[in-house]
This record gives structure tokens, C-alpha cells and sequence, in this order.
DNA sequence: ATCGGTTATCGTCGATTGACGATGGAGGAA
DNA sequence: TTCCTCCATCGTCAATCGACGATAACCGAT
């Protein structure tokens, strides 16, 4: 517990963190499973989005290696990307990590 | 941040949390990507120490399988486990989970 | 309408994972 | 000693992962 103090029966103040169950942490710790897709979420977060050829250039993996990544990151929610014209901007989920961050730290 | 409020040039007061790099996050995560992982630490958590055969009841897995998953655990430093006799007595490392939780709330 | 740049998806291959039963070793009890 | 219990490890099998090149789809500009 860290910022919500107010737990019970109070209005709802900004933004309940879903806590997630076993099967919905362990797919989320899934997505972090491996370094390159870890580094990928650093590189969003450091620039706060980018499209997937920056990505491809800051990590130095084949692009259909990057897009599935992205996918899978996509999917378990951490991230997501609006098409934009020809490419694809990704920025990370603040809600889905949230629940991530929620999910562990409650363990 | 919970229980450290004191950090930078004061005295070391109390086990300084290690920030992990992304491959050690990513391995951390790799240990908890997978339900019966979770559900084992949480296991654990819930009654501060048990023996494999507890953990085999409570998950519902075979022996064989549940010993693979403390091994890939402990391995990964998220719990410890003290032989004890014919038995061995497992708990959670704080020292692992708080270096996993300082990771991820690091994102 | 066609071309060039950007991505996602498909197919493949080797490596790893997850599950189980069987085996074996280390302790306590008889 | 001789059991019996508890646990880790081994071997095996199907399933999944990770990486890549090749292909297709999509869009903007020419």
C-alpha cells in the first residue's frame, strides 16, 4: 500500500489500480520475461513514445523480431500503439503498469 | 518505497535494496511467469514457512513438478529454502522480492 | 497508378519450458 | 540394520519461445 490510503467504502479518488490474480500477474511478468522486451519498455519510457523503427535502431534486433516483442508487450498490456500514418507510435501503459507494479508489490 | 525513507550518505540502516539490471529483472520476472510460481510465493507468504509437501498439497501438482518450480525460485533468489532434517523448509527472501519490487517500481 | 518506406504477419528452426513418473539418497523410527 | 518418509534429480515428451528472413499490407508522395 502506497498511495491509497482510502480503501473501503470512500468514493473512488483517482484511478483504482486493478490488482491482478495469478494468471494475470504471471502473464504480465511473462511479457518482462526477457531483457530485450524489459529494455524496450526503458527506451518508451525514456522517450517517452516512439515509433518501431526507433525501437528496432536502440535495441539492435531484426524488426520482425522488435514487432513481436511489441506485440507481446502489447497484449499484456504494458504498452500500446496507435497507428499513425504509415508506422506505429507505442507508448508504455501507465495503467497496465500500474496493475503490474500493483501486483507485485502486494506480493 | 516503503520501508527505507533513508537513503543517500546516511548510515546503511537497513539491507540498501539492489536495483537489478534488465537481464536480472528479466530473469526475476521469468521466475514469476508462470501461475503456480505465484501462487507459491504467495503460499509462502501466507504461512511465513512451509515444507515442500505443504506446497505440493496446496498447489495441486505433482511432487516432481513443485520441486522444479521452488528450484527455479530459488534459483532466481525470490524465496530460500534450509534443509531441515529429511525436510526442507521454505520461505520467502525478502532480500530477493524487495530487489524484484525495486525493479519493477523502478519502470 | 506506381513507388518507396514502414510494419505486421507467416513459416521455419533450434532451444527452452513444463509436466510427469521413476529413481536414488538422506534422515528418522523400529 | 532395515524400513519408511521426504525430497531432489533424471529422462522423456509435447508444447512454447525466440530469432530470423520473406512476404504482404498499408500509407504518403511522386
Amino acid at each position: 500500500m502506497s498511495t491509497a490510503t482510502r480503501t473501503s467504502r470512500s468514493r473512488r479518488v483517482a484511478a483504482a489500480v486493478a490488482v491482478p490474480d495469478d494468471e494475470t500477474l504471471a502473464a504480465m511478468a511473462k511479457a518482462l520475461a526477457h531483457p530485450a522486451r524489459v529494455k524496450i519498455l526503458r527506451v518508451l519510457d525514456a522517450r517517452t513514445t516512439c515509433v518501431t523503427g526507433d525501437v528496432v535502431t536502440e535495441v539492435g534486433l531484426a524488426q520482425s523480431t522488435i514487432s513481436e516483442h511489441l506485440r507481446i508487450l502489447r497484449e499484456a498490456g504494458l504498452i500500446q500503439g496507435e497507428i499513425e500514418g504509415p508506422r506505429t507510435r507505442y507508448c508504455v501503459s501507465s495503467a497496465g503498469l500500474a496493475s503490474l507494479k500493483a501486483g507485485i508489490a502486494a506480493l
